[in-house]
DNA sequence: CTTGACCTTGCCCCTAGGTCAAGGTCCGAC
DNA sequence: GTCGGACCTTGACCTAGGGGCAAGGTCAAG
């Protein structure tokens, strides 16, 4: 005859555990000694791992109860589901572990694989770190407010890219952050923006969006996105 | 701008989630709209998946608040940490699943491997199933009273088992269960029984739990484990 | 103007126990 | 015989990570 202690230490658990079980009514309370003690037997002991066994994988107490009164072939079966679970979480952690390796430097976890890609190719053509951070952060709230919407304009913004002419423009306006306000630069540009929509604005009336500020336009929300240049860009490309 | 609503869904949480980590101080509370609403930016949302990658990670929420202020580096080396326990938890699931396993028609669960072998060895020997299941809850009591005697006990028993005359006995034993209290078998079994330990009792003397009622002794405190034959045979053997 | 879907705060509920308190008990040592 | 330390008893409160509900405010469409 065990106490509740000995009984704790042979299956690995702690009193409080076991009294726990008896509250649950997964062990029976079993007799009390002449001064009160819980007093267990083998069978005690059997039933106790066998709890642990199906507590350790994740089953619930309430579940354990009815599995522990469940005939032969109703337990083989939860056995079969549970060894099941065990598998999809086995190969889950494998899944989080990958994004868990991503967390360090990759941004692939934050949008689409689609976004992700045109981000990487973004990279490619010598896009700053900057931009594309603003990229990023205007495509996620794109996806967002309204993933379809982002698909459509993302395909647009792709076509857009694929044009030299325009990429040349995108990066120069990606440059164009850090010029001062009173650059001489920064007419011109403003000049060759406009021209270029004038020859391509079969969509872009209808979805001003796809201008190079878009990401500007999306980020104005966050402190520090903008520059005294962009912002003089702003005024050139609106007031005429 | 996104509402706590769009935020969830785009993390895959819910709104009542998000709450409870501003509440943690694990995202900060960002500003509210006219109405009162929480208005989020994309940081936000990129916050909010690294707070998600981690807790699936199973992270505790306070560590995730350390880990999102800390350093690069102590980035990097938790991740690294986190790793490990994804892997340790992984492996520790595949022992899991081979516990489960073990739980249908094993009793390898319960008792020591030693005392697991002995069982075996039992069945070969051609031992009721009965008798095995007495055995083994009086090795599990032993076992969880005093790990070190059982082995020794172990030890002296399986010298026992090791002669072929105590073999016979143990299993008349076994078989003598259902005999019927007045079988005249049972005072020649029990002459037979004294005699063997005449011859033999060395160590007996000092050890009277050696003898082939050991399973009986232990498992008095359970109801049905005895039989009117053995009662008898407990008696002839005591009386004389 | 209503309806349904959203948002707000606040409260209690859950699991699987851990921890602390305030005692009663057992056992070996002195 | 009694002392100390390790054990046992019950009960109450605490934790993480939210879920669910109440009671209301807001927004956009029909």
């Amino acid at each position: 005859m065990l106490t509740i202690g000995q009984l704790a230490d042979y299956a690995g658990v702690t009193s409080k555990a076991i009294r726990h079980y008896h509250e649950r009514g997964l062990l029976p309370e079993p007799g009390r000694d002449s001064s009160g003690y819980r007093r267990y037997t083998a069978k005690d002991a059997v039933d106790l791992v066998k709890i642990r066994t199906l507590a350790n994988a994740g089953v619930p107490l309430a579940r354990i109860k009815d599995l522990l009164d469940a005939d032969s072939d109703a337990l083989t079966a939860a056995i079969a589901e549970i060894d099941h679970n065990l598998q999809d979480r086995m190969a889950q952690l494998g899944r989080i572990r990958d994004q868990l390796a991503q967390l360090r430097g990759g941004e692939r976890l934050f949008v689409s694989p689609e976004v992700a890609d045109y981000l990487d190719d973004l990279r490619e053509l010598g896009v700053s770190e900057r931009q594309r951070c603003l990229e990023r952060d205007g495509w996620i709230l794109m996806q967002t407010a309204s993933p379809e919407d982002a698909s459509l304009w993302l395909a647009e913004k792709r076509e857009l890219m694929a044009d030299p002419e325009f990429r040349v423009l995108y990066l120069e306006h990606d440059a164009a952050y850090e010029w001062s306000p009173s650059d001489p630069r920064l007419p011109a540009l403003a000049d060759r923006t406009r021209n270029w929509f004038a020859h391509h604005d079969s969509r872009s009336e209808t979805r001003p969006v796809h201008n190079p500020a878009i990401a500007r336009l999306a980020a104005q929300s966050q402190p520090g996105a903008s520059s005294p240049a962009w912002d003089r860009l702003t005024q050139l490309l609106k007031g005429q």
